[in-house]
DNA sequence: GTTCTTAAAA
């Protein structure tokens, strides 16, 4: 392609007379050729030499120039005066090109005045404008300038409904989302061999949760690219199937033939991050180095290589992680950030904060989402003060804002070392509205610690903003619960049930030799049952044996110790670690997971069974890793 | 000649 580009440069600049004509369909053949800095200076030689100035049909094409070369706005608003002096400016081809531009500047504002002013506008103009709101995160403009194109009786084609999809993936709205599926079909849109618009109807189904459709539209898929593999994989990776999506990858592979890239890996070292199974991640990790070869950049190798260390993490293998991590040439700040989460998620509170210095020192800025990950190891850690100067630090050195977020990280941290007043003093001084999630971390805590009095503001303030979240329900119920108000329990619960909310169900799986068995609470329907539960009762005796104090408090108020703790047996953590003892004994090592934070006495039954069983046991709730190893947990029974 | 789908870290 190049070589050709270099024939047609000589054969122009060897002419002793070229047109306007001619020079853009030069202009053109460089654009795709994929050489955008080459391109620009060919033309202007010629331009120069043979003294032409430029059409209404080079405009667009400087414009996409422009775009690949990363030209400022300034260069874009130069060429819409340019057309405007020379009467071309409302020009279809023109308009839409600028407004691309514009908003892949996220300069919605030029776009916009550009856009209304347009004395005629066509679909193809609506789906640019569409689709550049919709990146710059104006969903709601986008969809209303959908509906504005119907008045307008513009007639949408198959690029404006990929668009509309992506849009609709976003806000989750499924209902619109299966009506314009009945628009396409009714068309016959979906009848073409073209796979973009079916992988965006695919890819909306599966972020709105449906699986089931995303499945049936993939299934008629007949062109699958690899898009459309990604999108699938990604669906069964949020719906939590990932023993299924890593099957998809290898079926991509061996039936659909096509070779996996930068973004496909990504998704499927997520899963297998998921998964927590390190063998498998091993086993992709030595695929990956033999798939690399001279197509892949230093940028998709460096993504690469930030997937690996958090996937060694994910997997428990924080070792790996770090050593990968020493061994890599070139880091961004993502590298720095991922190494400071995974070790943030295993309680190396202290490494964390190492690396997050270490950052600094060579001389990579910390972003917005650094901020968060390095709040968020101080969280697990408890270290408040340190928490706090890189908190205050933000604006005063990186200038960086806090936003929402960080409040929630601060908040977080003050409330689980038991400075609830602290963090109530922050609240207030917030420079925004707090939100929900700023009171429930303070709610959650207020529960731990049984205060009563703010733990009923802090639920007041975040059931204003959102009176259907059955979570701040669930733990103001248990904040009352546990501070033996009875009374107003049952208020709360009879309120949610009027509303007709249900707890969310705390399940727990266990992932042994490729199989994932899953429990629910108090399950006696496996076959094990029997042998799980004596297993359970042993090791309740043999800690009363050693004297070692049960945490009862999580368990309804109308039973006797012994019947308590027999029930804090039906915990699905407790269910998974007994099933996988009973099962699979002769296992050193153990993998389990739960959906919801991990209870106090599970935590001291996991320290005991480590201890006495002589198992390490790797437990993932769902925002750190607790790694027991005899008798202990790496969260210090700080979580 | 201009518009479209997926995408690493919290």
């Amino acid at each position: 392609m190049h070589h050709w580009n270099c024939k047609l440069y000589i054969y122009i600049s060897e002419m002793k007379q070229a047109s306007a004509f001619c020079l853009n369909t030069a202009l053109r053949s460089y654009l795709k050729s994929g050489n955008p800095s080459l391109a620009l200076n060919h033309y202007l030689e010629a331009s120069h030499k043979h003294g032409v100035t430029p059409d209404k049909f080079t405009i667009p094409s400087l414009l996409k120039l422009f775009l690949h070369l990363r030209y400022p706005v300034k260069r874009g608003e130069s060429l819409q005066s340019f057309s405007l002096k020379n009467g071309f400016l409302y020009d279809l081809f023109i308009a839409t090109g600028l407004i691309e531009f514009y908003l892949k500047h996220a300069a919605s504002d030029s776009a916009h005045k550009l856009f209304v002013e347009m004395p005629k506008r066509d679909v193809v103009l609506f789906t640019a404008m569409i689709c550049g709101l919709s990146e710059n995160g104006f969903r709601k403009a986008a969809l209303d300038l959908f509906f504005e194109m119907k008045e307008e009786r513009i007639e949408p084609t198959a690029m404006t409904i990929a668009a509309v999809f992506s849009i609709i993936s976003q806000c989750k709205n499924i209902d619109l989302g299966r009506m314009l599926h009945g628009f396409c079909l009714r068309k016959g849109f979906l009848n073409k061999e073209d796979a973009v618009l079916q992988t965006s109807l695919m890819d909306m189904y599966g972020k709105c949760g449906n699986l089931v459709y995303a499945n049936n539209v993939f299934d008629k898929i007949t062109e699958r690219n690899l898009v459309s593999w990604n999108s699938i994989i990604n669906a069964y990776v949020s719906h939590g199937s990932l023993y299924l999506a890593l099957k998809l990858f290898q079926e991509m592979i061996f039936q659909g033939w096509l070779r996996p890239k930068t973004s496909t890996f990504t998704s499927i070292l997520n899963a297998c991050g998921l998964t927590t199974d390190l063998l498998k991640g091993r086993e992709l990790h030595a695929y990956i180095t033999k798939c690399i070869d001279a197509d892949y950049t230093e940028f998709d190798k460096l993504v690469l290589c930030n997937a690996l260390i958090d996937m060694y993490f994910k997997t428990g293998d924080c070792d790996s992680a770090q050593t990968f991590f020493d061994e890599m040439q070139m880091k961004n700040v993502v590298t720095w950030t991922t190494m400071i989460s995974g070790q943030g998620s295993h309680g190396l509170t202290r490494r964390a904060l190492e690396t997050f210095h270490r950052m600094i020192a060579s001389g990579i800025k910390p972003d917005r989402v650094a901020f968060v990950a390095i709040l968020t190891a101080c969280n697990h850690g408890g270290l408040v003060k340190e928490g706090r100067q890189i908190f205050d630090s933000m604006e005063n050195e990186f200038n960086v804002s806090p936003e929402m977020i960080h409040y929630v990280c601060m908040v977080d941290l003050y409330s689980r070392r038991g400075l609830l007043e602290e963090a109530h003093i922050l609240i207030k001084d917030m420079p925004f509205e707090p939100s929900k999630e700023i009171w429930g971390a303070l709610l959650s805590c207020c529960r731990s610690y049984r205060n009563v009095q703010l733990g009923e503001y802090a639920a007041k303030m975040a059931l204003e903003l959102d009176k259907f979240d059955a979570g701040t329900y669930v733990l103001l119920s248990r904040l009352y619960v546990e501070s033996g108000r009875l009374e107003e329990f049952s208020k709360v619960r009879l309120a949610m049930q009027q509303l007709g909310l249900r707890p969310i169900r705390a399940f727990s799986w266990v992932e042994i030799k490729n199989k994932v068995y899953k429990f629910t609470v108090g399950e006696r329907f496996n076959e094990s049952s029997k042998e799980m539960y004596e297993f359970l009762e042993s090791v309740s005796l043999k800690m009363e044996e050693a004297g070692i104090q049960r945490d009862v408090s999580n368990v309804g108020h109308d039973f006797s110790k012994r019947e308590k703790v027999g029930a804090l047996c039906g915990h699905t953590e407790k269910l998974a670690l007994a099933f996988a003892m009973v099962k699979f004994g002769s296992m050193k090592n153990l993998r389990i997971g739960k959906n919801l934070r991990v209870c106090i006495d599970c935590h001291e039954v996991f320290k005991f069974v480590s201890l006495v069983y002589e198992k390490e046991i790797v437990l993932k709730d769902p925002n750190r890793y607790h790694r027991f190893i005899r008798g202990h947990c790496t969260c210090n029974d700080f979580w």
